[in-house]
DNA sequence: CGGCAATACTG
DNA sequence: CAGTAT
DNA sequence: GCCG
């Protein structure tokens, strides 16, 4: 099946997200979701958040001097801060130097840079000036960024006890001019740097990194965001995760994970499917391409600097990723999940049979929970299916347990007649550790069993208890049975089955179209639809004619027995499923 | 601004 | 046909 | 909501 498939892949639809943080400001002024294309005229993405300052308390640093340590934090945000910090009557330095005669109050450094790192960087730079660094510690207070940003929203100085890292550095000199004075001390990992610019650590060279990471996509139109990066590059982000981890965690801010970005990611994909949910299809399937482009990026984002170089990412959901870079969180998110209407919406729409539409319905009679629809409203069959098993089919499965579905269907469809072949496809043959439900495709190679196989496969299914309920069966070009299925083992769970069985030769148009993600299958075939041609579960067709959109002349299949056949037809290199998760 | 994958089933 | 499904 |  398709993995993106509404709400089915995500978390469930709790009550109530736990609350990030604590924000100052929790308005609702978008607490519905702005589908009106008037409003604001296109603000640049970014001050969003401190546009509404009060006239009073603009001189919150109150003449204090701030240093940027330029290490990692992008020129563009470094900027924006310090263009904020003036505008709230600080100072700002611009350079840093043990015995200047500006004392600095803050020296700010980024939130990722690992302590390490600074220590480092310490030691390069003023490398047995102990005395010095302490003096200049004892003046100025070493914070995250985040901390700033934190500053800068509630407009006065917070607490920085999380973000202050004084007395580690504090207790690293110390520990360092102890080893200085000891007779056998050992040389410095690293040899000094004589640049004046106070730490330009070596690992961190991240901008070049990504430059040739993002010219080295392929060239490939609408299949750029299929592809992933290349491999050389792994090693090298490998690392700097690593790294990363190491760093001192601010207030609300790491967010474990394996992606860099996973606290944008995941505010965006809540907001895909609450625009998805609402039926405002196309503009999920945008944050939908959006979210593919920033998961492939392998540097945490920062600020604009970054964002510009994300292919589908515009004003609008930039803004929105400042906005969580700056305040971890997301007000228009946030206001969408408070809103009754909007949690009763996912609620239905999560339920198979009920789409936008008939949800919206409900919604407006007043209904609001499961029990609602199961008193007062009339079911479609199926709708009543995806009532029965709501929770069941909100439930992922083990690849185990797929197999063993597979497994009971095959030897039936073995004990009928033999020579079928099998493939499971969905997320399962994407690689996926857990499974929504189950693709199985199955054909023959006598070009005719294919035909005759369904009802009765169905039918002894059902005998033996395995099969629970149907959706559909269907008996047209390609065989499909959508069911409900359950294992016989004690406490398992019930389990979508789809069943497709198309005619030997349509098996690998066919396999392409199941095996998903449902956003690489759109890709793909709008790739082939540009090229003048149409991809479809059937056949990869040539030479058709289209007028307004609408297919004139159905153009000449291809003969494509396998899946690198339609690859190389296309002009595209060959992905393979797991590599098309996307 | 228009287009955004391409089909199949239900009622 | 609209709505939902993949 | 983004792209051409």
């Amino acid at each position: 099946m398709y993995t993106q498939r509404k709400l089915r892949t995500s978390k469930r639809i709790a009550p109530a997200e736990p609350k990030k943080k604590e924000q100052a400001e929790d308005t609702d002024e978008d607490a519905t979701l702005n589908h009106s294309p008037k409003k604001k005229p296109r603000e640049v993405p970014s001050k969003k958040t401190f546009d509404k300052s009060q006239p009073d308390d603009k001189d919150i640093f109150n003449g204090k001097t701030v240093y940027f340590v330029p290490v990692e934090i992008p020129q563009a945000r470094r900027n924006l801060l310090a263009r904020r910090v003036e505008e709230f009557g600080g100072k700002v330095a611009d350079e840093l130097h043990l015995g200047g005669k500006t004392p600095l109050d803050y020296i700010v450094v980024d939130d990722r840079v690992a302590l390490d790192t600074i220590c480092r960087a310490m030691d390069n730079n003023f490398h047995d000036n102990f005395e010095k660094m302490l003096q200049l510690l004892d003046k100025a207070s070493v914070v995250r960024a985040q901390w700033l940003s934190q500053c800068l929203l509630e407009r006065k100085i917070v607490d920085d006890s999380e973000a202050n890292i004084n007395e580690f550095l504090k207790n690293h000199i110390r520990a360092m001019a102890n080893k200085a004075d000891q007779p056998s001390r050992s040389p410095l990992p690293f040899s000094p740097l004589r640049d004046s610019s106070p730490s330009r650590d070596e690992s961190y060279h991240s901008d070049d990194d990504r430059k040739s990471y993002v010219s080295n996509f392929s060239d490939l139109g609408d299949m750029e965001d299929l592809h992933d990066v290349p491999g050389s590059q792994g090693d090298v982000d490998a690392a700097k995760l690593q790294k990363s981890n190491f760093f001192l965690s601010p207030a609300g801010g790491s967010r474990s994970g394996t992606n860099p970005n996973a606290h944008i990611i995941e505010q965006l994909e809540e907001m895909m499917k609450t625009y998805r949910n609402m039926g405002d299809e196309f503009r999920g399937y945008a944050y939908a391409r959006a979210i593919s482009a920033i998961r492939k990026f392998p540097d945490p984002i920062l600020g604009m600097e970054q964002i510009k170089q994300l292919k589908n990412v515009g004003p609008r959901i930039a803004s929105h990723i400042v906005e969580i870079v700056e305040t971890g969180h997301m007000e228009k998110k946030d206001g969408a999940e408070s809103n009754e209407a909007t949690k009763a919406m996912n609620l239905f729409v999560n339920m198979h049979g009920v789409g936008t539409k008939t949800a919206q319905k409900w919604v407006q009679m007043g209904y609001r929970t499961l029990d609602d629809l199961k008193e007062k409203v009339k079911l479609t069959p199926e709708q009543a299916v995806g009532l029965k098993y709501y929770d069941e089919f909100q439930e992922k499965m083990t690849r185990r347990e797929v197999e063993e579905i597979v497994r009971i269907v095959e030897d039936t469809v073995d004990s009928i007649r033999s020579g079928f072949i099998f493939k499971v496809c969905g997320s399962y043959l994407r690689g996926r550790e857990m499974c929504g439900d189950v693709d199985l495709l199955m054909t023959h190679s006598d070009g005719h069993s294919h035909n005759t196989i369904l009802k009765p496969l169905v039918g002894k299914l059902h005998e033996m208890g395995f099969l629970t309920d149907d959706l559909w069966l269907t008996e047209g070009r390609h065989k499909k049975y959508f069911g409900v299925c359950k294992l016989f083992k004690e406490g398992s769970k019930h389990r979508r089955l789809d069943i497709i069985i198309p005619p030997y030769n349509e098996w690998a148009t066919c396999v392409l179209g199941w095996s998903g993600s449902m956003y690489f299958v759109r890709s793909i075939r709008d790739y082939a639809h540009k090229k003048g041609m149409s991809l479809t579960d059937y056949s990869l067709n040539i030479n058709v004619v289209r007028v307004n959109g609408e297919k004139v002349n159905e153009g000449i299949p291809l003969e494509t027995p396998t899946e690198e056949s339609i690859f190389e037809a296309l002009g595209l290199p060959y992905l393979r499923p797991e590599e098309r998760d996307h």
